[in-house]
Parts: C-alpha cells; structure tokens; sequence
RNA sequence: GUCGGCGUGGCGGAAUGGCAGACGCGCCAGCCUUAGGAGCUGGUGCCCGAAAGGGCGUGGAGGUUCAAAUCCUCUCGCCGACACCA
C-alpha cells in the first residue's frame, strides 16, 4: 500500500501540554457543590508527598482519573479531589540528616514536585479542594475531632504496656506491628514499655465494623476478611473457678468452649495476672517469681513464637472446677496473654490444641469429654476439637456438643458462677506519637483540673516552627490552664497520622469551611464514596479506622452515611527488573522522561493494558512501544483515512459489520471501565482501530457513518488517552471539548449479530462448524447439523439420541 | 500451622460451564521504500501428515456434566495475610 505524504504527524509532546493547559484554564474536574447532575465520588487514596513521582505510582491515578474522565462525559457530576498526607516521619528524617531543612519546607517541595508530574500524566483533580494533613487549617479539625471522641468518652488515657519502636522512638498501634516488628522497619523489633497514652475505644464499635463488613458487597473479599480475622469476634463463657483454701477468691476465665468445662483439668494464668502471687504457695514462690520475671525480659517476637516450645510452672495453687467440684492444678505460662480474654484460661487438654502440648510436656491429665462420631477413643494422640457426643460430663453427657455448650451456660448463669461472653481480638487504638511532625494532641495538663480540653475556639494548637521534641520545648509546652489562670502544661504528643487520614474524604465535600471540620450538608451530598482505589497495604489500617471514624461521625449527627466507601478496589504494583517500582529500587520510570518520549498517553494506556488491574504487573519496553504504535495508527485512521488505500483483497467492506462491530465495542468497553477492567477495554478498542483499518483496506466509504464511528472510537479511547483525543476531536473540527462531549450510548439492537457461527459438537467433540442465521430453533439447528458431512461421519450411523442446544452458540449431538 | 489468591503458547495475558489462546509483544516469510527502532500483507500452542485431515493440550491425579481453564475432591508449586486471641 502506498502511503500518500502525511499531513500531519502525532507529536505528543506538543499536543499534551497545550491540553493540560487548556483543561485547567476551563477548570474541567471542578465539583460543582449544587448541580443538579447524579453524584459520582470518585477517590484515590491521598498518599505521602515524597516528591517527584514514577509510573510505579501513577496507576493508581489514571485508573481513578480514566473512570472520571467516563462518569463526567456520562452525565455525573464527579467529585475527584486529590490531597495529601503530609504528616509522618519521612520529613523528620529528611530534616535530621540536613540540620536547618525544616520538615514543612521539604513537604511542600515535595508537593510540589508531586503535582507537577499528576499534571504532565495528564490526571485531572479539583484542585480548588486540595487538602493537606500538615497545614493548621486542615489539623486544627484532626484536633477537633480528638475532642468530639473526648466528650463522646471514646478518648481515654491509661497506662499499658505499649508497642514502642526504638528507631522512632515513638509508640506503635497494634495494627503498625507485624510480627512482633515496626511495620515501617521489618528488621526492628518492637520493644514493651509501660507508658500512659491516649487511646481511641475501637472497641466500643467492634459489633457494627464487623456486621457492616457484610454490607459492603463491593469491597475485595480478601479485605473484608483481612478485616473480619482483626476484629476477631468470639464467643464464649466466663466462668469464675474458686481458689482452693482461699475463701472469696475466684480466678475469672474466658473460654469458647463451656462445653469442655468438664474436660479442665488445669488453669493457666498468664505471667502478669494479678493472682499469681496470691495462689503461689511458699514452695513454689521462688520458682514463679524467676519464670515470671523471665517472660517479661522476652520479646514478644519470643513470646509470640508458636515454633517455640510451651514453658511454664505451677504456682503450687489449686481451683475448683465448679461443675465437678475438682480439684485442679494452677499453672503460670507465658502462651496465655494477659491483654486478652480475662488473662487467665481453663485447660483442657483434650480438645485444644496447646493446652495438649501443654499437658504432654508437663506431664498433666487429659480427660475425654467430647467423643467424636466414631466413639469414645482409648488413647489421645491429639486434641479432638471437632464436633461429638458429650461424654465424662456428669448430667450432660449423651447430648450433642454444640447444645451443650448452651446447657451449660444456661447452668452456669443459674448458679451465678458464669455467663456468655463475646470478646474480640481487636484492641483500643493507640494513638499517642512522640514526634514533633503531626497534629499536637489539644489538652493541657493542670495541677488544679487536672487534664483539660483546649477550648475548641483555641484551636488550633499550632506546632511551634523551631523543629525539636515537643516536649524538649518549654516555651510551647508552658501554658495557662484554660479554666483557671494557673500554669499548666500541654500534652507533648502528636497524633498518630492514621487520624488525619480517617477524615480526610469528609474534607473534600468543603475543604475551605473555617467554621467546623466539614459542612454536613454537602458532606451528605458527596458521600458515600462511590469508588474508592489504593493499595491493599491499607487493608486493616486505613480502612478500618476510617470506617469507625465515619461511624462515630454518624452517631454524632454529623453525616449520613454509615460506612465512607461503596466499591474499594485495590490495584497491583508495578515492577520492572522483578522488583517493585521504587525510588530506593532506583527502577521507577521517570514521568517527565516518558512524556519526553512515548508521551504521557502512551504511558497511561500501556499501564492500563500491561495486565489485569488488581495483579502485581511487569514495565516493558517493547509492550509500551506497541501502545504508541496503536495510538498512531488511531491518529491516521481519524486524521488520514485517505492515506490509507483499498488495497482489494480479502478484508470484507460490509458496512453493517462495522456498524455493528462499533456498537459492540461500545457496550464492551463501557461496561469494562465501569469494572476498572482497563486492561480488555484497551484490546477491544485495538479490535474496533483493526476493524476500522481493514474497512478501509476493504474499499470502505468514507460516508457519514465512517464519520459517525470515528467520532465514537475517539470519545470511547478519551478516558485513557485524552490529549490526543482531545487533539484529534479538535482536528475533526467538533466544537467544544472532548472532556465535555457526551459518552456514546449502547444500542444492542445495532450490536446484534444477524448471522452467528454454528459450533456443532458429536458426544461433545467439535465436529464442524457454520454460518447460520441468528435465532435458529433447535429443529432447525438440528437439521442444520444433521445436513453436515463431518458430522454424520462422526455419528457414524447412530442416530443423535440427545440434543443439547444453545442458541446462537453450538448444537451438541449425542450418539 | 490456619485462611485466602494464583498456576493457560516463546512472553504479558483473554475466555468464570458452551469454538481455549481475544488483544498486544516477540518471532518467521513476503511487499513497499524516503532504508526505519517506519508502514503494509500473511503466518505463528504441540505432535503426525505433502495435503486434506487427525490426535494432544490450561501445574498433576481423580470426579461431576451432553460439555470443564472455569464446578467438586486430593495433590504439587508460587504469592499474600494472619499466626499461642482460649
């Protein structure tokens, strides 16, 4: 084929940056608060500011910017907002290690930077609602909403053995530790101390972050149940187990299985149980206080071992099982936690697991009291925790396990000695920080009142500018007691940054209100959140306390909804040379240099068809210059159709088929962006541009419906390649923008197919095949079949004693 | 250890009960030429065959079904989360 000379070339780096103009100077992305168009929330997950950025980060972005781009020409009225959390450690380091950098400065160069690339990619926010978690008029609110827990009583101070990272030097919450490490430092071991803090009461709300975890059918299964294991409900009985020779003293325990009651034949105390002591008998006294000091010098990465062998001794003590009256051996072992449950258990070693172990290495009695269905068995090899028959259970025995386990607490709340009890594995949120780089907790601590709330019309409690340790700063900390004129000191921790993202999403809907954290009633105009993407390292931390946070928010009347996010969608990461993109990796793919090159449409449509959005993906090279080649040849086909020459041969010009493969492409590619599935919407607009060119090839007509399709290829391609769109919708001489244009519409009446191929299958083997007419009843499909030379070969005189038919789809004739 | 996900050509991947390998990369052959990292045409899972055609094929083994990459059971491998929570 001859090309005719070109009038016109696609040059990405002049054409992207006259459209970034463009759209901010007609302010695109902007929200308007009182349109009258559907809503469509459309959020990323704010992220640290660490400057410039790379494609590794920038998936995440054009997903979000790509279903913007399609909701707005839709019809919605889309909020896409962009901030950051610019609160955390990352600034403090960076102004240790260059005295006189002050972390403010280095985030907002940071910021700046970060901004600069989101533009050059192309990725539209309003940035008229920009937040940053750093600025006093976003945390003077943090600290707003740190008083509302107050006087709801969900913000309490107590002293507890607390998760303390030596690098930081600052406090973890139990979510920021993994395994028994500082999430941000994986080779640094937690260390115990035991500090007075302030804590939220996630606790109180355990119940309803757990049941609404079944509402929110649109998250990632994986993260509801990330998020069900952390919560952790369980349900059970206490039972309170007198102490042998020590009238009015009872041990309380918390078990799941009252069923086994029968079955305990020992107790296990946790190390720091306050009984300990008390049960201990002189002879043992010695050795209890030696193991129990032990425990405590453990480090939980020890302590929390299940490699590690059981260890414990018996304080010498007895209880009395209430139910049977025996007497049974009181043990200390470190396996049993004091920070859950009531600290102390009932063992009973034949149908838990560790207690068994427990049991064998100690050489304790094991009694049978659930058999399973195969009866009674004569020697344990291990624990039975499956379902049976009780047995060995006084009154109870015979009856199933599982009534019981009712039975016997009925019996127990009779007696008083016990009740149902449901406990969770989820703890109180930490959220004291000693660092200087985060919103200052607002109290004051006064000698007279004691711990009082800086008044609300105070806030906020601006960070002094001189970096150093709060509490290394009399001149901040020293104060007056805001209810009398007495000194008083302030509190001289921060708050964890997990607060200033719990809130953030609630900003957006007015993010310059100086009169209260938002404005209900646009609050209740833009949430929920309608899609929701960030990585799924999130999945317990920020999702969780923003859920709980959105809870107690609804409870104080301050917004509608009950849980912030309708559909959460986590991406995968991008790598290149087999590891994660990443600055310290020094293989992130610098976004000024590949809009300097492919362009930044290139890169955003690569990223998107490089594979499944929710899979980890590998950066290639050679796949990005397929991209660039398909968005040539979109440019000739929309900008040069007449360089493009009939060349006759085999391509069908049918009109109608492309008339019909347009309208498929439509329905296809509009629900795949509806699903995030950008990966297969790329290659059914690569099919529609190969269509298109083999109609040309054809000896297509460049009539009024080419024109029409055209036009189509070009908004269905705009969410993911929007400047050279917007170029060539210029080109075609449409007047106004692209951005503005409306979506195509689906026609399934123009995408229907008046012809299908017939499969037809012998014995469910493919046999042959034909072009039928759609909509061919089973008798004809039958005659149809029957009338095909491989297929009676195949059926090879046995005449079909079974049709299964499927219209439009295969006939499957069985012998 | 428990729970969850994944396993498909040379490569990224598509197909969620109905033609396995869409789309792209790579590769092979050819065309054109302004000689390019350009454009165009055709081919490209494996095996037998000159071809027509046939057989095999979605980590492995079994099962359900007219029909299985897809559902079930077992198993191997990789990845992730949780990990003494009574």
């Amino acid at each position: 084929m001859v090309g005719r000379p070109r009038r016109s070339v696609y040059v990405p780096q002049e054409i992207e940056p006259k459209w970034q103009k463009i759209w901010a100077e007609r302010g695109v992305m902007k929200a308007n608060d009182a349109s009258p168009k559907p809503k469509f929330y459309d959020l990323v997950m704010y992220p640290y500011p660490s400057g410039e950025l790379h494609m590794g980060h920038a998936r995440n972005y054009v997903m979000g910017d790509a279903l913007a781009r399609m909701k707005r020409m839709q019809g919605f009225e889309v909020l896409h907002p962009f901030g950051w959390d610019a609160f955390g450690l990352p600034a403090e380091n960076a102004a240790m290690k260059h005295p006189g950098l002050h972390p403010l400065k280095w985030t907002l160069d940071n910021i700046v930077e970060s901004k600069r690339d989101l533009k050059t990619m192309g990725i539209l926010y309003d940035w008229d609602r920009e937040v940053n978690s750093c600025l006093p008029d976003y945390y003077r609110w943090t600290q707003w909403l740190f008083l509302l827990m107050l006087e709801r009583g969900l913000a309490y101070r107590a002293m507890a053995p607390v998760n303390w990272c030596p690098v930081d030097k600052t406090v973890l919450a139990n979510e920021q530790v993994i395994n028994g490490r500082c999430w941000r430092h994986p080779d640094v071991e937690v260390e115990k101390r035991d500090l007075e803090q302030w804590f939220l009461k996630i606790t109180d709300y355990a119940d309803r972050l757990l049941d609404d975890l079944a509402t929110l059918e649109h998250w990632p299964q994986k993260v509801r149940v990330m998020q069900t294991n952390w919560i952790g409900r369980s349900t059970g009985a206490e039972v309170d187990f007198a102490v042998d020779g020590a009238p009015g003293e009872s041990i309380r325990i918390y078990t799941t299985r009252p069923d086994t009651l029968f079955g305990a034949t020992f107790m296990v105390l946790a190390p720091e149980h306050p009984l300990v002591e008390r049960v201990t008998t002189d002879r043992q006294r010695e050795t209890v206080r030696k193991y129990v000091e032990k425990a405590r010098k453990e480090t939980e990465i020890e302590r929390l071992s299940t490699e590690r062998e059981k260890t414990g001794v018996a304080t010498g003590g007895f209880a009395i099982n209430p139910v049977n009256g025996e007497k049974i051996p009181i043990w200390v072992a470190d396996y049993v936690l004091m920070t859950y449950g009531t600290g102390a258990i009932m063992a009973v070693p034949a149908h838990d697991e560790r207690d068994f172990e427990f049991a064998r290495m100690h050489d304790l009695q094991v009694r049978e009291v659930i058999a399973p269905p195969s009866g009674p068995q004569k020697m344990l090899r291990e624990a039975y925790v499956g379902p049976g028959v009780m047995v060995n259970s006084g009154q109870f025995d015979g009856l199933d396990a599982a009534v019981a386990f009712d039975r016997i607490c009925d019996w127990l709340e009779q007696r008083g000695i016990g009740k149902r009890s449901v406990k969770f594995r989820l703890r109180d949120w930490l959220i004291s920080r000693q660092r200087y780089w985060g919103a200052p907790i607002p109290v004051v601590y006064c000698p007279n009142h004691g711990i009082v709330p800086v008044p609300v019309d105070q806030l906020p409690v601006e960070l002094p500018p001189e970096y150093k340790p709060l509490s290394e700063n009399p001149a901040w900390y020293e104060t007056t007691c805001p209810l009398g004129d007495g000194p008083a000191r302030r509190e001289t921790d921060t708050l964890d940054t997990f607060i200033d993202s719990s809130w953030y999403f609630l900003r957006y809907a007015s993010p310059h209100d100086d009169r209260e954290p938002f404005d209900s009633e646009l609050a209740n105009r833009w949430m929920a959140v309608d899609q929701y993407t960030g990585g799924v390292e999130h999945a317990i931390l920020h999702l969780l306390y923003s859920r709980f946070f959105t809870k107690v928010l609804h409870d104080a009347g301050m917004v509608e909804v009950t849980e912030p996010f309708v559909r959460m969608f986590n991406q995968g990461m991008v790598k290149r040379f087999g590891q994660v993109m990443a600055k310290s990796a020094g293989n992130g793919v610098s976004i000024a240099q590949l809009a300097g090159e492919q362009g930044a449409d290139a890169g955003r449509v690569y990223e998107m068809f490089i594979g499944p959005p929710e899979e980890d993906v590998e950066w290639n090279e050679s796949g990005l210059n397929g991209v660039v080649k398909f968005l040539q040849r979109v440019w000739r086909l929309v900008l040069e159709p007449e360089s493009i020459v009939a060349e006759g041969g085999a391509s069908a010009t049918d009109a109608s088929a492309l008339r019909r493969k347009v309208a498929q492409t439509v329905g296809r590619v509009t629900e795949h962006y509806d699903e995030l599935r950008f990966n297969t919407a790329v290659a059914f607009l690569m099919e529609l541009a190969n269509a298109m060119q083999d109609y040309l090839q054809g000896g297509g007509a460049r009539d009024a419906e080419w024109e029409s399709s055209v036009r189509v290829l070009v908004k269905l391609l705009n969410p993911l390649a929007p400047h050279v769109c917007e170029e060539m919708w210029e080109r075609l001489g449409e007047k106004g923008l692209l951005a503005d244009a409306s979506w195509p519409s689906f026609d399934a009446a123009a995408a229907a197919e008046p012809k299908i191929t017939l499969v037809m299958q012998v014995a469910g083997r493919l046999r042959d095949r034909a072009e039928v007419d759609a909509g061919l009843s089973e008798a004809e499909a039958t005659a149809v079949a029957l009338g095909s030379e491989k297929v009676r070969a195949a059926l090879n005189g046995r005449g079909p004693s079974k049709v299964i038919y499927v219209r439009d789809r295969l006939i499957n004739l069985v012998p």
